[in-house]
DNA sequence: ACGATACATGCAGAAACGTGCAAGAACAGG
DNA sequence: CCTGTTCTTGCACGTTTCTGCATGTATCGT
């Protein structure tokens, strides 16, 4: 069994029952204990479970996805928020997609600007409600835990039946060559469904971004009307991107 | 059982049912009462929990971090919550209305129960997000701000297409005469649709609804399953009720 | 005031842990 | 193909942590 295999595993494990021990994974899969401890403290290095007396917990959803993720690039995912804001027209319709990214755009959306945001993401329109002026439009469906969005046939479905000025669309991945990519098969095809329901389509990267690729292609440069970063533009991503026609608006 | 395990499911314990006593969860537990006081000495040295003669109690609202903050939900509220997360069995299809009691029944569901749960509330369907066995299905549509829910043709529709075992759903008058009523029309006929999607239906109303009502009638007695309430049984009000065959759960 | 119960503390055995080390596998360079 | 290097893995050893029990003390209800 291959070492990266392992760490699959354990990963896997912890999702599905919520906890590791030591002890059992060890005897299961016919390895040294020491073995598997070294995997998790290793996996807790990287911050993917939570290292106790005996085994491993996930790191609690609450705290990880949010404060973590949060904390990852506050500046820069504000300041591309606060360009998307821009973008937005008073009475224009707005379809959000889900995430951190996402929600900073809500927040840098003024409290009195009427307009209409539809958006497949619970969070986001929870986050809503708060913007007196704004009109909110949920798309449902079968939601997935791990990006806390509503995916799936249903939610596809759903989207079909709106339409929008503007789409902002966060992704996991921006490479010249991968183009727009996401870590699941199933968001990435909700983000298409609403990319298509839009007349422009931005997508929200913070310098993290930039230069990395995830398993699956959400969309190719010539479907989207530009990408909104905070990455410095002479960074050699931004520049062959902007020279494959991609406009690039600079978040600072 | 994890040593770290032990302590989340104190905390969990404690959200839920609001106290904690030493030897019940030990016997519960299989381990020594001592572990458990030894655990909770630490958790109230954490400020997670406030230690008392026999067990422990949950920290006051006013210095509650944010893991106890699910717990203070005004007490009727919890109290009526926790009597209807006992009704939903492992694997069941439950329907939940938005609002404040509703919150308060996720925050009562045990965390690890297997179980789908639909709502049409934004709030409730983020709520969920942290228990990571529960299927979450969202019920799309236009979003009213009032009470922050989806309501509407688009969410009446979507309602169509589920099924469940319960629905539990909250209003904001209980009256012998007027029946279920809810302070809006929209509202009202969502409500309807939820509750007509369900083998049983559940009406949640802390006492403070008993004896009011509102402009809008949501179901008459006879669509219910029955009435959860922490309102005293002698009540004239609950008597009349009862007296018309409805049945009345009592939450202590 | 008194018995019952809960508690803190100390202790001992067991389990888990970290570290250093050596054997073996994987790999790059010559 | 050989060799040196690096990485992984399991084992041994000393240390830390956990847990239940025993003991004496504090607290509660009657």
């Amino acid at each position: 069994m291959l070492a990266a295999e392992r760490r699959e595993h354990l990963l896997d494990l912890l999702a599905r029952e919520g906890k590791i021990v030591a002890k059992d994974v060890a005897a299961e899969l016919g390895i040294s204990e020491d073995s598997v401890r070294r995997d998790l403290r290793d996996l807790a290095s990287e911050g993917l479970c939570q290292r106790v007396y005996g085994g491993a917990l996930p790191v609690s959803p609450a705290v990880a996805n949010y404060r973590a993720r949060q904390s990852v690039a506050p500046d820069g995912k504000r300041k591309v928020a606060a360009v998307a804001a821009g973008l937005v027209r008073p009475g224009g319709a707005l379809i959000l997609d889900g995430g951190t990214t996402a929600l900073a755009v809500v927040h840098a959306l003024p409290r009195d600007l009427p307009c209409t945001v539809i958006t497949h993401s619970p969070t986001i329109a929870a986050a809503l409600i708060d913007h007196a002026s704004a009109e909110i439009y949920l798309l449902g469906g079968r939601i997935f835990k791990h990006s806390a969005v509503a995916c799936g046939a249903a939610a596809v479905e759903a989207a079909q039946n709106v339409s929008a000025d503007l789409c902002f669309l966060g992704v996991t991945g921006v490479h010249p060559d991968a183009g727009l990519t996401t870590g699941d098969a199933e968001e990435a095809a909700m983000k298409r469904a609403l990319a298509a329901r839009a007349a422009d389509t931005y997508v929200l990267a913070s310098s993290e971004k930039i230069g990395t690729a995830s398993r699956f292609r959400v969309l190719p440069w010539e479907e989207i009307s530009g990408l909104i970063t905070d990455a410095d533009p002479h960074d050699p991503v931004i520049e062959e991107l902007a020279g494959r026609g991609v406009e690039v608006l600079r978040a600072r």
